[in-house]
DNA sequence: ATCCCGAGGG
DNA sequence: CCCTCTGGAT
């Protein structure tokens, strides 16, 4: 596995590289943020930006999605894939965030599991980013995949294993600065198809770069 | 054919 | 662990 100073030189290289970790999803309110996400299953954020808009332009508040009407929303986001999963639960996350939350995104993992279709990736990305807290791991595909490729987890695809293992070597005030970067790491340098490792300033650390690559 | 900052159900 | 849900880009 990898050492502590091996962890901390990659923190560190991805920080130069990525000096604003930030989310690419577009949002001003807590919900937005949580329901971008949800749209984003399956789905570059790029492609969920483009929806957005005009989903929260047509329903700009929490009460007027609630009292959506589902088909409605189903053509709005249609080009996300997933949509009639998507739509359905966007309405019904709303409804109960107004009933049983009053109308507040709430800010513990055993909560915001209880909204339809948020699941740990999405509970994360708002513990994280709306609620700053310590220790979060936003175990997503380009996590997972640059995770394994660095040699940071045991290769496993599971993400609550990925996220476990990542959580008890790194520092937990970075943890979630460090997965947004690798998000980011994932779509210029270490793609899926392709990863550009003579691109890549993180060779000295990884292993697929000493491996197969 | 494979991938995109997944979630839910079996 | 597996499968399904769905569209768009490459």
């Amino acid at each position: 596995m990898k050492s502590e100073q091996d962890v901390l030189a990659i923190v560190e290289e991805l920080k130069k590289l990525y000096p604003e970790a930030i989310c690419s999803l577009d949002y001003q309110k807590p919900h937005e943020l949580l329901f971008a996400t949800r749209l984003a299953a399956q789905c570059t954020d790029e492609r969920v930006n483009k929806v957005t808009p005009g989903l929260y332009g047509r329903f700009p508040t929490l009460e007027a999605l609630a009292n959506a009407d589902i088909s409605e929303v189903e053509e709005l986001i249609h080009s996300t894939g997933f949509f009639r999963a998507k739509a359905r639960d966007i309405v019904a996350a709303s409804r109960m965030l107004l009933d049983e939350y009053g109308g507040v995104v709430p800010d513990t993992m055993e909560d915001l599991l209880r909204l339809p279709g948020v699941g740990r990736k999405t509970a994360n990305l708002i513990l994280g980013d709306v609620y700053h807290k310590p220790g979060v791991v936003v175990a997503d595909t380009h996590c997972i995949r640059l995770s394994g490729r660095l040699g940071l987890t045991d290769g496993t695809k599971d993400p609550a294993k990925v996220e476990a293992q990542l959580r008890k070597i790194l520092p937990p005030e970075e943890s979630n600065d460090f997965c947004h970067r690798l998000v980011l790491h994932g779509r210029a340098v270490c793609m899926a198809r392709g990863p550009e490792c003579a691109n890549c300033t993180l060779r000295p650390w990884c292993d697929f770069y000493s491996g197969s690559c």
